[in-house]
DNA sequence: GGCACGTTACTCGGATAACAACTGTCCGAGTCAAACCGG
DNA sequence: CCGGTTTGACTCGGACAGTTGTTATCCGAGTAACGTGCC
């Protein structure tokens, strides 16, 4: 998986605690944690794609989510970055065996891709159940002071 | 996730069908998908180092399974081929973030990397579930004709 | 006929290239804010 | 003093290289079977 999903998740998981209506640049996101800038952009262009955090050009620009944390799961983050495709790509090696058709869909009837994809689903259920409003919650349990942190750092 | 996941995977369950102490050479099995024979070759290799398949040189030697199919799980091929580490690697960003500690290990403290260990963890708890045996059963109860064929077409 | 030995063909195993994807970087288009000027 | 205009700097967005990992291939080391010759 890409190195890109941990950047993704850390920056708008800093973004939820940024003032409601204030953009963060790429370049801040980035110097938090001395990333290289450029290629964090292109994440966040990604998420911009995805729907996950907008994107304002010009002075006092920058990104800011597109909606309450509430509503964004870990599984929309790293879909954003990797794609929605699942991990294990079945290439329907069936049908060129013995018997094999052509008309058939083997993504569908083939066993061994079924039991794939039921795995890839467990995973997804999973990412899909924790969204960043929950992650947020849990830091600030644990560490109080990081909103405040994050919120000066940012500014 | 690599393709030779797709191929590894059929290939085992093809040799659960051969006669037992019967070996079936990387182009017997390759010729069935017409698959590269040399790198199916490199695949059956990483078998080998997991212990799942054993080896056999000169002639009349191939590749045949290390145990009973009921005891080898899919994420056994899987990890075989792909290499233990989770899709998702944490690389501790945080440590370079403000108040980053170099003597924490932020791979168990930092709350991002547990909620992607967990997704991965329901992953890989699908794929154990699920033995070569029980794909093996389901296609014969699919595909009658299946076992024989394979047989016939592996000797 | 049975056994030992040399030969031969066959198989895996690791070392070696071609390709693609990920990672990292740069510069241009668009935009907003501020400064400036005129009324 | 106030409004419009120009300027300017700032930001994202997509186009351009470097590096790592995957895909594909080849040839050599080892081995078991076969044929041959001898007892």
């Amino acid at each position: 998986m890409s190195e890109g999903v941990e950047w993704a998740l850390h920056c708008c998981l800093n973004l939820t605690w940024v003032e409601s209506g204030e953009a963060v640049t790429a370049a801040k996101l980035a110097g938090f944690y001395q990333l290289p800038t450029a290629y964090l952009n292109r994440q966040l262009q990604a998420l911009v794609r995805a729907g996950i955090v907008t994107s304002t050009s010009g002075p006092r620009g920058g990104f800011r989510l597109a909606r309450d944390p509430r509503h964004i799961t870990l599984l929309d983050v790293v879909t954003a970055i990797e794609g929605g495709q699942e991990a294990f790509r079945c290439q329907e090696i069936l049908r060129k065996g013995p018997g094999g058709r052509d008309d058939v869909d083997y993504r569908k009837h083939c066993l061994v891709s079924q039991a794939m994809r039921r795995a890839d689903l467990a995973w997804r259920r999973e990412l899909a159940a924790q969204t960043l409003a929950d992650i947020k919650l849990a830091v600030e349990d644990k560490r109080p002071g990081t909103p405040e942190l994050t919120r000066n750092r940012l500014a």
